[in-house]
DNA sequence: CTTCACTGTCAAGACCTCTTTACGTCGAAG
DNA sequence: CTTCGACGTAAAGAGGTCTTGACAGTGAAG
């Protein structure tokens, strides 16, 4: 019983992933909202996951990587 | 509302997904229950992941990808 | 025929993703 | 000082992920 139960999370090391979609993000020059509405969310999840601690599933990673020009390994890896 | 709630799920098409994971791990080699081992999760999660309409956490993607030598965007791309 | 590995189905339960609404702060204008 | 955009927090609710355990079908091997 790895997690006993729920989405698969980050393994030991923390949990960058959060931080490198909010400098991508900023890179780009957009808004939480922006990329929200980009990716296809609500605002709250871009917060959420950019505040780390937060296992998105595949697809909304795909879109986000695909939003921010970069890759999910590079983001999430 | 896109979906009203629950994991981002995959767009329009079908989910291939899946398909793409069976037919890697048997490339390799691997028993459902060996992937599940390797990944750490359960054999149940493998299996559901195989029959498809399921969106599985990045860090789930990322491990089965790692295990199947290939990546994310090639396997849920 | 029995055994065993592999695959699949069903189901209850713990914890989580994502949504919507509402409210609070801060800095940059006007 | 008021307004507005961008960010943050809180909280309730629908629906999903992942777990465990039990049970069943198939094909290969003894």
């Amino acid at each position: 019983m790895p997690g006993t139960s729920g989405p698969v999370r980050p393994d030991a090391a923390a949990d960058l992933a959060g931080e490198r979609v909010r400098q991508r993000r900023k890179a780009i020059g957009l808004s939480q909202q922006a990329l929200a509405t980009a990716v296809g969310v609500s605002r709250q999840t871009i917060i959420t996951m950019e505040q780390g601690n937060y296992a998105p599933s595949v697809y909304l990673a795909l879109r986000v990587a695909g939003a921010l020009e970069s890759e999910v390994e590079a983001l999430w890896g």
